[in-house]
Parts: C-alpha cells; structure tokens; sequence
RNA sequence: GCUGGGUUCGUAUAACGGUUAGUACUCAAGAUUCUCAAUCUUGCAAUAGGAGUUCGAUUCUCCUACCCAGUACCA
C-alpha cells in the first residue's frame, strides 16, 4: 500500500523563501506552522533558499530571513548552519542536501527538464519574450487575453511544431529558448489539500508553463521546486494559498517523473489580509496604519525604513503566540502558549480556510501578557537600555537612588544621574501592571527618575467639566451612583492648572509634603510624619492627616501628584512618595511652588 | 473575463446536523480608588442572501452576491 509506505517516512517539511526582499509576517506564519508542523511529528524543518529569479535578487535579504526566524526561535534543523546562521553549502550529516541555495544547484535542473522533453511531457519553446509579449498585447487589444496552451503551441515556434532538425539547429544556435512543461489536454487533475479538502481542476484551464530557462540556465519555481522537494524527501508541502492555482501543474509534474508514490502531501495556507479594507496584508499597510508588518526593521536600498516586530519592543514569544493564532486556534479558551507548546498541540486540520485580518490591538495585547509575565529582573536588564538613551546611568549594586542633585529640573536629560539597580527594579515592579512594552515603563512614570520640569493641563478623562461629549439623553441614573458623579466632580478637575493651582487647593498639598519630609516649605510646619516610609502606612498617614484637617482628599491628592509627576495621573501618591523619598518630595513640591506661585 | 479558493459579532475565532450561537481583543457602563491604569462585574455586537435535503441546517447540496488568489522566461 502507498499510504503505509508514506506513513513510514519521516516527516521532513521545508520553508522556500525567495530572497527578494525582508520576509513579512506572513512569510514567519507559514515558516513558523512548517516548524510546529516538523516538530509535532518529530520531524525535521529545513530551509531552502529559492534564488532562481536573478533579476530579484536582493542583497541581505537572506540573511534578514534567516535571523528574522532565529529571533523568533524557528531553528531549522537542515539547511542552515546553527554556529555561523549561513545557508549550508558543503554537503554533510546533517546536511545531506547540500548546497541548500537553488541557485547554487543549478546544474542538476536542467537533465531533469530534459528527462520531461524526452519522456513527452515537455517541449522546446523558441518564441522570445518580447514576440509572447507582443501576443499578450495584441490579444488585450482585442479584448482577449493570449495564454501559451494546447491551442496555442500548435501554432508557435517549438519543437513541436518546428521538426526535428530546425529544433536541433536553434536548440545549437540560440541561446535563449525554454522547455515547456506539455499540458495534457482534458484531462481532470484530482487533488487533495489537507486544508481545504478534495480539489479537481480541468488541465484545459491551464497553460504550458516554462520549467526551465536557457537564457541563465535557471529553472522556474515549479520545476525547482519539484526536483527540489523530492530530492530532499520532504513529506508534506505547507505555503500559502496563492499556489493553490498551480497546485495540478505540481501534481502533473510529479506524475511526469514517475514520483506519485512519494509526492508530499499539501497544505495550502489562508492569507494574511489587511486590517481595513481590501486585500492582502502589504508593507504600505503599516506605514499607513502605524504597525510592523516584519519581523524585524528593514532598510532598502533606497534608504526607506520599514519598521519590525522586534525594534518596536514586541517580545519574540508574544509575536509567535500572536502570529500562532492568526488562522489557526487549539480549539480551548486558552490563548497564550510558548513556541514549544504551540508544537505539542499544533494540527493542520484545524487551520482556517478564510484569509485572516491581522489586529494591530490583539498584537499589544499578547505582548502586555507576556510583558506580564516576565520577571522584574528581567524586565529591568531589558529597561535598562532605555535609561541609558535618556541619559541616566545604573549602577549595579544598592537599593538607593544615587542622586547628585545636579540632575534636577533640567529635564533630566543633562546626565549626571545614576540609579542603583535595585532602585530599578523597584520602578519596574511598580509599574509593570500597567505597561505593554518594555519601553512603556518609561513613558508611563519618568518621574520615579527625573523631576518634572513642565506641568501637564490638569484635565482628567472623566467629568463633565473636561469633558466635551454630548450627555447621553438616553442615560438612566444609576442608583448606586458613582461617588463623584459629574456634577461633584467637577469642582476637583478643573481643566487647567492656572485654574486648579489655588492656594485653598494646593496649601494643604504643601502641608503634607511639609508633614511628611519634615522641612519647612514656607506654609508653617505643625506635625511630622515619622513612621515607616513603606507605601501602605504612609498611605494611612497621609490620609489621616488630610481627614484631620477636613480638607478634600481629591484635590489635595491630585495637587500633590501634580507637583510629583508633573500630570494629572499615575501612580498612587503613597507610591511615588514613599519611592522617591521625604528629601525629593519636598523638593518637588518646592519647585512647583516657585514655578506656578503660591500665597499661603 | 477565465480558473480556483473563501464568507459566524468591528477583528481573531468556537460550536458530532439539535446551544439562550460561546470565548478573546476593541468599545461602553458599573464596582474599586487620591487620579490613571490594573482588577472584577455587566453590556453592545454575528451565522452574506435565496432555494433545497432533513423532524431539525452556522454545519450538507445548489444558485446569487461579495471578497481573495492565480492568470509572467516572478516566486
């Protein structure tokens, strides 16, 4: 039996990139499910670089794939040197195959091409491009279009038209014929996806395609591809669904060298599409749209930057869960799963057949998952690079904030600040909850290293006062109403600071920095906090003290945050004092003061 | 045009021919809170249309519409 003999083989599944330019996300989905697929089945995953089109070559392109895939942790198991992350060129265990660049196989395709023209499965074509482009015009002129098939080769220059010896003679005498692959005629080509199920296409619908070409003694995908997989061994074909159309071509041509009893099975992926709109996902679409749509940054030869997965801060595994996902599912609620359990679970069958719109939105939020997940040691080696592009510095050991005073209310630019490590972590840990890239970390709290030298409107999101949308008509009140409704809130978020920066609202913010560090800030010091400085007891105190006073905890709160962070929200107050530490929030509250102005 | 493939909330998807058509992201509301996040709760929102088979169709068949791909000496 066929199928038993196929169930022996070892599963050997291949990803064929063309290196014509930086490999996009959907060219990582189909390596990344030919991966999952290899090692679901304890088989091999082998690259083989498709560079049969001279014309397309793009310098570093190759290198780009294969790191691209490294960084994804895509580690082929044939065809790539693991040390050196070359394309193997010397045969040897491992590398059986070897050389694994098609252009470097070269001289192998043509005796196969010419096995197909011996056999009666192929032909000599004589017809110049520019005469079959000339056809293609006159024929969309006439409102037709011209295709090389069973009634055309009747009537153009080949060798089945020409005789044997005028064959024989232009086959010597030019150099820049082809051989055609002979399309039989009525014939019902009857195939099987593993995606998409039973397909059957009449061979009248389809052309004679060039297999092999004397110009640059190149063959074509198909046939290079065919010789290729079958003299590598590879068992089932896993690409993207726009081969899906030359799927009988390959199926014929498997049948013309007598190989049906090893021809691999095929899977024909569903595309990846755009976000808005129509069609398949582009380059121009994250340009457009704001997001990567390669793996890794990309700059052309023109200088055009194409931004990556990776420079835009999204973790490896957060992009290969995403990607995972993105027209396959394991049929569970469970969505996040590491690269090697993806492996333990991963099946074709469960792949979609529709093509899948990539969501910029559920891309974050997998990277916020993952982001999550991590540990702060290992957040703040990733932080740290951050830090050192905004000019400060970390030093290894210690808990304590190194501060030379110098740094202060410059921005925090100027340098000449140096963090502990463990400071660090500290800072990662308190806002890791609230981040979705490494990067984020910085952007949601600077103040937990530099002053605020600049002072945000104080408009907060919610409340009528600051906020300009129409009031529901609609809107039922609900009777366990919110505490600050609209209406009481108002008061608290007045739209700009001039506004909200009253003596009556900030004096007892002054009061309680004044309580808590101990200094005089000018408003006449009564009591000092000298509990603990963790976050939770001073929380209590500072809460304490504001109630004794009968002063509104909102606008006292928010007075104080403004002073210390320099916006209008952010992390707790007890955070960020019981953080930066009695001296600095004195000093703060001091420079907002001479800033903005105060009358006690 | 032709050939092939596809069509479940906005998006990704789940559902032996029998479910109040489920989940996640997004969005909205509420709880919580000193603000913002986070968290929890709730909500909005879909089987493209039409025939047929069947006791019963998201699921099977056909037609229509729409979308995608291919239609190169590119892959």
């Amino acid at each position: 039996m066929i199928s038993s003999e196929k169930m022996e083989r070892k599963t050997r599944v291949r990803f064929a990139p063309s290196p014509t330019g930086p490999l996009h996300m959907g060219g990582v989905r189909t390596a990344l499910y030919n991966y999952l697929y290899a090692k679901q089945h304890g088989g091999d995953f082998i690259i083989r670089i498709e560079d049969t089109d001279s014309h397309r070559f793009v310098p570093g392109a190759e290198a780009y794939i294969i790191e691209a895939l490294s960084w994804c942790g895509i580690i082929p198991d044939e065809g790539v040197d693991p040390a050196s992350g070359k394309v193997v060129e010397e045969p040897s265990e491992r590398h059986p195959h070897a050389p694994y660049r098609q252009s470097q196989r070269k001289g192998l395709y043509r005796e196969y091409a010419e096995r197909l023209v011996e056999n009666g499965w192929a032909y000599y074509a004589f017809d110049s491009a520019e005469e079959l482009q000339r056809r293609r015009e006159e024929a969309e002129a006439a409102g037709r279009n011209f295709i090389y098939d069973r009634t055309t080769r009747r009537e153009l220059r080949n060798s089945l038209t020409l005789g044997k010896e005028e064959t024989e003679r232009l086959l010597a005498e030019t150099s820049d014929w082809t051989i055609r692959f002979k399309m039989p005629e009525n014939t019902v080509v009857k195939m099987d996806d593993l995606i998409r199920g039973h397909i059957e296409v009449n061979t009248d619908t389809l052309d004679d395609k060039v297999l092999w070409k004397r110009a640059d003694e190149l063959p074509t995908y198909h046939l290079a591809n065919i010789v290729d997989d079958h003299l590598m061994e590879i068992t089932e074909v896993i690409r993207g669904e726009e081969w899906l159309p030359s799927l009988p071509l390959h199926y014929l041509l498997y049948r013309a060298f007598g190989w049906t009893d090893t021809m691999p099975r095929f899977a024909h992926l569903p595309l990846l599409l755009k976000p808005d709109g129509k069609g398949k996902l582009s380059k121009r679409d994250g340009d457009r749209l704001g997001f990567p749509v390669f793996p890794l940054r990309w700059v052309n030869a023109d200088g055009e930057v194409s931004r990556g997965f990776r420079e835009d801060g999204y973790f490896p595994e957060a992009f290969v869960n995403m990607l995972a996902f993105l027209g396959w599912n394991p049929g569970g609620e469970r969505e996040l799963f590491g690269i090697d359990e993806l492996a333990g679970i991963f099946s074709l069958d469960r792949v979609i057949k529709s093509g899948a719109r990539f969501n910029a939105e559920k891309a974050r939020w997998f990277n916020k998952e993952y982001l999550r997940m991590k540990s702060v040691e290992e957040l703040t080696d990733l932080f740290i690079p951050v830090l050192e592009s905004k000019g400060l510095h970390v030093s290894d050991g210690g808990q304590e904030r190194h501060d030379d005073g110098q740094g202060r209310n410059d921005g925090g630019v100027r340098g000449g600040h140096v963090f502990a490590r463990g400071y660090v972590e500290k800072a990662v840990a308190l806002v890791k909850e609230r981040v979705s890239f490494v990067k984020d970390i910085w952007t949601v709290a600077p103040y937990l290293f530099i002053a605020p030298s600049e002072f945000a409107e104080f408009g907060v999101k919610a409340g009528a006062a600051v906020n300009d949308k129409p009031a529901d008509p609609n809107r039922v009140p609900d009777p366990r109403a919110k505490k600050y409704d609209d209406e009481a809130t108002a008061p608290f978020l007045a739209k700009d600071v001039e506004k909200f920066w009253q003596p009556e609202n900030y004096a007892p913010a002054f009061m309680v920095a004044e309580y808590i560090s101990g200094e005089d800030l000018g408003g006449g010091t009564e009591t000092f906090y000298d509990g603990e400085m963790d976050s939770e007891s001073l929380g209590h105190a500072i809460e304490q003290y504001i109630k004794d006073h009968g002063w509104p905890m909102g606008k006292v709160m928010n007075c104080m945050r403004l002073a210390l962070t320099g916006a209008s929200s952010g992390l707790g107050i007890a955070d960020i004092v019981s953080f930066i530490g009695k001296k600095e929030t004195a000093a703060r509250l001091s420079f907002i003061g001479e800033r903005l102005g105060r009358q006690f």
